[in-house]
DNA sequence: TACAAAACAAGGGTTTACCCTGATAGTCTT
DNA sequence: AAGACTATCAGGGTAAACCCTTGTTTTGTA
């Protein structure tokens, strides 16, 4: 068990990095490993910050935190970013999600607020902030959509979130090729990227990496 | 689409009959096929009135529900019990449905909460009602033995819950049988009786199955 | 435009899951 | 004690899942 979680802060405000900071600080199990102002300094300490997370401003100049995440996930599926954010705009999120974010905070919430959604962000992938959440659950009718996004925050494309579906359907090989007019050699490939990028052995792992991110409902 | 639900009355009160055949003849999809003032009754009339579902008194003479309920799991698994009863004991509780109840009803509660039961316990095998599944969240912690109780009551045995829990822990049939000393073959036995009872195709389904009642934690 | 990265596909192989049938030993019933 | 039932195990087979490598086409982008 890891015991120190490192973490990074992009925002451009000192008062709100110095603020953020005090409170990460007062949990002995987070060590803030890199701060930076805009996206660009973000990207080039990373290499050598190494952090677990990115709490991660989408309103900074030279290189927005949107951009930045952008960069962040073409070099690394690792690496957890959690949106520092004052919109609430389902569309806003929905689309941060599909650039690969793990979470979403509201930048008026609680300290514990905080603290909580770097620990579930760190240990089980995503957070979203019940203000955020509330506004997504309000606003977003289609399951579908929401646990499209959630995924591929996780690095899956829409072919391999189209075969987990089916997977979960109990649809075999040659029965998930046919329906989406595809080579059964095409969705070994992507049974096998599935496998791979959810960590588990089989299919028992990977249709309970599905329910836990909401692709099919129980 | 099955139109109607066929429903066995046994609680040894006249009165109490009287009262619940009025709320099930409010709503139209139930029809009730038979009412029995002891177990004894019930089991007799049973073949002939073929319920789905058996509305089950615990406190009746001659036969007591309890022991009523265990001759009727002997003879189906697919009829689905409810039991009617003033008890909240989670001792008793757990019991009961280790011996095959599909859900618990308590004897004060709205007309409403009924219907909804049957129609719960029929469509989703099993109901508890509320104030219940609160007595069993505050009492049980171990949620193990809730899984195993609510599988139980869809006739699965120990070992069958046993192996579907490895099963979700992406265990091959070689790994189970070495975890439970058992031979390779009758793990798949147990693999094969799974699909049946829980009528899935693939561990994809299987797994769902597991989740949907509370064996593996989402 | 040229190079890189995806999406898509195939060959060929091993392991696991799935399916049938039947046998043995122990328990329970009648 | 004879049958019935349950739990356990085996043989033998097909289909599906899993794994590795390789190649083509499309897409994107320096």
């Amino acid at each position: 068990m890891k015991s120190e979680i490192r973490i990074a802060l992009a925002d451009d405000h000192r008062l709100i990095r110095s603020g953020m900071k005090s409170i990460l600080n007062s949990c002995s199990d987070f060590k803030v490993v890199q701060e930076a102002a805009n996206g660009q300094e973000l990207l080039d300490g990373l290499t050598e910050a190494k952090p677990d997370v990115i709490l991660l401003d989408l309103e900074m100049p030279v290189l927005t935190g949107k951009e930045a995440l952008e960069m962040i996930r073409k070099e690394s599926e690792q690496i957890k970013v959690l949106i520092l954010t004052m919109h609430q705009s389902k569309a806003f999120i929905v689309q941060m999600m599909e650039l690969g974010a793990n979470g979403y905070l509201v930048k008026d919430c609680d300290p514990e607020e905080v603290i909580a959604a770097i620990e579930k962000v760190y240990h089980h992938d995503y957070y979203f902030s019940e203000k955020v959440s509330l506004a997504m659950l309000g606003g977003i009718t289609d399951p579908a959509l929401k646990a499209t996004a959630m995924l591929k925050s996780h690095g899956l494309n829409e072919r391999e979130v189209e075969v987990l579906r089916l997977i979960c359907e109990e649809k075999t090989t040659p029965e998930i090729g046919e329906a989406l007019f595809l080579s059964p050699k095409t969705i070994e490939g992507y049974r096998k990227s599935l496998l791979e990028k959810s960590g588990v052995r089989n299919m028992a792992g990977l249709v309970l990496f599905a329910v836990k991110h909401g692709l099919v409902e129980v």
